[in-house]
DNA sequence: GTATTTAATTTAACATACATACGAATAGAG
DNA sequence: CTCTATTCGTATGTATGTTAAATTAAATAC
């Protein structure tokens, strides 16, 4: 079906702009807002007077002179309501609770079931709704209350449906997550791949429309935002550059193909260099595994030094790669390989610098701070709730 | 600066919206377009009165009735205007003139120099310029004329300024060919990719939003639609697929690099792939040199099928890292590569539900007739002059 | 204190899509 | 054949929403 719009639609186009700058800007004015979008100041005052009505937006004192009057300041009012967000990953769950700017205001690690002792999907389920309830305790007033809450999965989820395909590394498949948890807890439930939610924070928190987000941890995959949309593909799976080919005669994958990048930038991969570097008998799954790798690194171990190189190494062909097929405006580093940051982005650069053409060797690689995949989260339950903000939809 | 709507805006997007549906469908009614579209059936008679008024579009008779009175069949007007297609290649020049609806009504193949002896960049000018007069000289009159030429060219290029950055096998470097030839013909002149015009054709002649399209021939490029625009990237330089490593420690590549996709892909990969064979001294750059490979690979001369399947793999493997990466809706293939499709088809598609996972296994990969590239080029052309149509801009 | 400048609101004008009504044209029932 | 229901297209008036201009408000500069 075709799109049309009427007068309504071109109110609710409008509206939304003014809410994005909102959004986006510490505090501004009515003036200003005009002159930025081109929309006629009668415009934007009608329009900013329904967002203050719904909550929103504040007034919030006067600002300086211009040499007149002194414009009235508004600001987005971050604290309409609050958002929970969970990132689930092998060992642990990152939960934490933020307003709609998703500044956190609580937050929470649980240590969970070990690799050779996987929970199973109810009580999975179970956990999950025990960390949204401890959210939930601690949440301030707000006119709007909890407007959901998102789950970030390490695997192949169905954002549409709330369905997971599959979560390899916790052996978990069709598993009705989002429907299951909401019904439990009376609040909208959103799911996604946490590679997605990484790259929906990383675009929301810089205003960059043209991302990429490199999880890598246990596995390793690639949140895609082109032109500020989330780049899902037909059938949900995009991103999934783990299981992109780096060596045709390589390694193999868990997937049952050889050479791929994942094994050879991710935490498997960064125990199998220790081994062959004669770090002895090396457990990717033990507690604070990488914690430690960095750790004995940092201590001058040469055999830690020189896996975190090879695996530096690897990864920045992977996103070599990547910046060749989509040359996009930046790079961001997550998951728990990130952490290693100081050791690993050098080699990384050097690497793409190297392989990738022209251009390509200029676009910045970067990292973001922890809990990135879990506000990702939490973004994506607010984008599903107030549909004025960026919509997390492909 | 952000985006607003007013009423014209509204208008505009109404009216191309309408537009559309007229470009793609052979015939349609007023009524018809309303239901697609949910505009009321008195904007639709509106915005198509400017449309009929404009030339696009024409009253072509009534409609069979479906229990009342008979739909007045609307099309749109294909000849219009026209413009001219150029897809230039290292051994030659493919030359179209289409009508506005790409659909070809002239066409030329000239041959120019070869790889010992590149022509001049002026000379190339030249050689251009009398392409587009002897196109100019048997144009139908139309309303509106020649609406533009589009060149389609190997290598890097700025669609922006028109200029080129690289075409590496025609050792050119910053050539303002677009500026220049428009200059010298009094005519629009639009540059871009080769790949990227073929993707380009691809799309507006499925209407498949979603497409990756793979340009293999002395290079491998790749050109992507994602929800139908073209993605260009933060420099216009997305797609250089050919220089991504499928293999770390391969075959060294011309852009300095080690296992690039090209070197096994590419027409030089074939020629490699022959002399291992022991198939005896071989020539990637003679004339016809992919039709003769294909003509002995059918004969069934067992070093050119071993040779075909060898590489048959190699564009398999790098397919489904795009597969992986983006989960398009179709891939298509072109360059002179594709014309061995009978042989290569069956194993890239063999590859590729070997080595892509879950639902990309499943991604349909097709071949595109030649000329493609060049009705690509002139829907470029189109494209840039009547912005009632699809845009061509990233 | 007055003039000038800037901010925000009010009012009127304008553009456009929609709802409704109507005429034209047709198929199908009787 | 006639009548009725239905569909297609258009004309008219209304609703919605933006813009332009006028107005009010509030600050600065001299």
């Amino acid at each position: 079906m075709y799109k049309s719009v009427d007068a309504t639609v071109m109110r609710q186009f409008n509206k939304r702009t003014v809410l994005h700058i909102l959004y986006q800007r510490q505090e501004t004015s009515r003036v200003s807002i005009s002159s930025e979008t081109g929309l006629n100041r009668a415009t934007v005052s009608s329009l900013v007077d329904e967002l203050i009505a719904e909550q929103f937006v504040q007034e919030i004192g006067l600002g300086t002179s211009h040499g007149g009057r002194k414009p009235i300041l508004l600001r987005f009012n971050a604290n309409a309501g609050y958002a929970i967000g969970i990132d689930l990953q092998i060992t642990h769950i990152d939960t934490v609770l933020t307003n709609t700017r998703r500044e956190v205001v609580y937050q929470n690690r649980r240590q969970i079931g070990t690799a050779d002792q996987p929970l199973t999907p109810q009580t999975l389920r179970d956990v999950l709704a025990e960390e949204v309830h401890a959210a939930e305790a601690v949440c301030p007033q707000s006119p709007r209350g909890i407007l959901g809450v998102g789950v970030a999965l390490p695997g192949l989820v169905n954002y549409e449906t709330g369905r997971v395909t599959y979560l390899p590394n916790l052996g978990i498949t069709d598993w009705s997550i989002a429907p299951e948890l909401s019904e439990m807890l009376q609040v909208p439930v959103a799911i996604d791949n946490d590679a997605n939610c990484g790259a929906w924070e990383a675009f929301l928190s810089t205003g960059i429309s043209n991302l990429l987000f490199i999880n890598a941890g246990i596995g390793v995959g690639a949140g895609i935002i082109l032109n500020g949309k989330l780049h899902r593909g037909r059938d949900g799976i995009a991103g999934e550059a783990g299981h992109t080919t780096i060596s045709t005669m390589g390694v193999v994958c868990s997937c049952g193909n050889y050479g791929c990048w994942e094994q050879y930038s991710s935490e498997q991969a960064l125990a199998r260099y220790l081994q062959e570097q004669g770090a002895g008998p090396v457990d990717a799954f033990a507690p604070r595994f990488v914690d430690r790798c960095i750790e004995a690194a940092q201590a001058g171990n040469h055999a830690y030094i020189q896996s975190w190189r090879t695996l530096a190494e690897a990864l920045g062909v992977g996103i070599s790669n990547l910046l060749q097929i989509l040359n996009p405006d930046y790079v961001y580093l997550g998951g728990t390989i990130a952490e290693a940051a100081t050791i690993i982005l050098p080699e990384i650069q050097r690497v793409i610098r190297h392989r990738a053409m022209s251009a390509n060797k200029t676009v910045p690689v970067a990292v973001l701070p922890p809990q990135t995949v879990a506000r990702g989260a939490a973004g994506l339950a607010i984008a599903r709730a107030i549909d004025m903000l960026p919509t997390h939809a492909g």
